[in-house]
DNA sequence: GAATTAATGTAGTATGCGTTACATAATATT
DNA sequence: AATATTATGTAACGCATACTACATTAATTC
């Protein structure tokens, strides 16, 4: 049903064709929403980088925040650290928790800007915004804990915090202007106490 | 001159005497911009909370950057943590460095909105009120570069880096909703490593 | 070709922001 | 008492924001 009606609406749509491409101005707004954050970045800004006028952009995306959900889903897909691919189980688990440190500090030192997308939403002064990317990093930090408590259970809580803590703790300061070396010299140090961590019951 | 220019304004004050006292308004501005961050409290709410109009704000303090400007002053002889108090020469660097981790896991759980006003400050939208937050911190890690250099100079800048960063995590951490025990839990694993990178001539 | 549908461009709205003009009130000086 | 000086209260200002009403344009459908 749906997609039957979806495939029609698709194949003969009615009415005025668009001008610009909804999916491809997603990438456009976020990489805007990276550069700046969030608040700093205003509709106007984003029409005038598309080209469109407000009323294609509130056509398209029904809010500011509503193209932010789109963002984060879309760099949930293709933009963001792949948990997954260094996550596997057949290799040790700090080791796959010290490549994800680093490979946060790689990314977040990338941008002029820095940091991440998600960790720097979760700080903006818009409600739904905010809890968009929460969402998001709740998402990931989950992602973080299932893989440990799979071989650490009673790690898993205590170590996911200290790991998601200094990721937000490297976007902050790629955004402060440390650069990549200073910050994969702290993605290493953090690391460096993952696996005694691991094999502890208690904290240390 | 200026000293008696001073006494003769302040024991002879002429007009209309003053219905509030600035230096009394400092702490509770501080609060407010310790608890939503300095984006989200408008002049609005400032002058709501003390009882005044615009006019005696602007009078007092300048602008709403001003004001934030003494709110840091008053912030770094009142409400910081007492580095001086902490990295004092006379014990091991890298216990001191630890007990700041904690010290500031302890502060940044207190209030419900949670964070450091100051690393939070470095984030918000104004330039002017950036820029200050931002010379505090940098005077803060200098105090801690400075402290570190003097027993172990090749790994000061590298330390130094580490701790800033993980503080940055945890004040982003307290804001995110993590309680006082698990930033104390991360503030422990981050600072196990501390010990070992002092001694590294380079990085581990 | 007429009707329908949908997206566009123009030009706004309402709201909140930091800030200020101006007349008035309250004090010290003369 | 008259004047000078300073802070106050009222009432805005200019600007930027997210968002929208409305007429128009461009396509499909009948």
């Amino acid at each position: 049903m749906d997609f039957v009606i979806m495939t029609t609406n698709i194949s003969k749509s009615r009415g005025r064709p668009r001008r610009f491409d909804p999916d491809a101005a997603v990438p456009i707004a976020q990489h805007l929403f990276h550069a700046r954050g969030y608040d700093a970045v205003s509709v106007a800004d984003v029409t005038e980088a598309l080209g469109i006028n407000p009323p294609s952009f509130y056509a398209a995306f029904g809010s500011k925040a509503g193209l932010y959900a789109r963002v984060l889903d879309n760099w949930a897909q293709t933009g963001a650290i792949p948990l997954a691919a260094i996550l596997r189980p057949d290799r040790p688990v700090a080791e796959a928790l010290v490549e994800v440190l680093q490979e946060a500090a790689r990314r977040y030192a990338i941008d002029p800007a820095g940091g991440c997308l998600v960790l720097e939403g979760t700080r903006c002064n818009d409600t739904e915004a905010r809890d968009s990317a929460l969402a998001c990093n709740i998402a990931a930090e989950a992602v973080i804990r299932d893989y440990i408590a799979a071989r650490y259970p009673q790690a898993a809580e205590r170590v996911t915090d200290y790991v998601s803590t200094v990721m937000s703790g490297l976007s902050a300061k790629a955004r402060n202007g440390h650069d990549r070396e200073q910050l994969l010299a702290t993605a290493r140090m953090a690391g460096a106490v993952i696996e005694q961590a691991l094999s502890d019951g208690v904290a240390i």
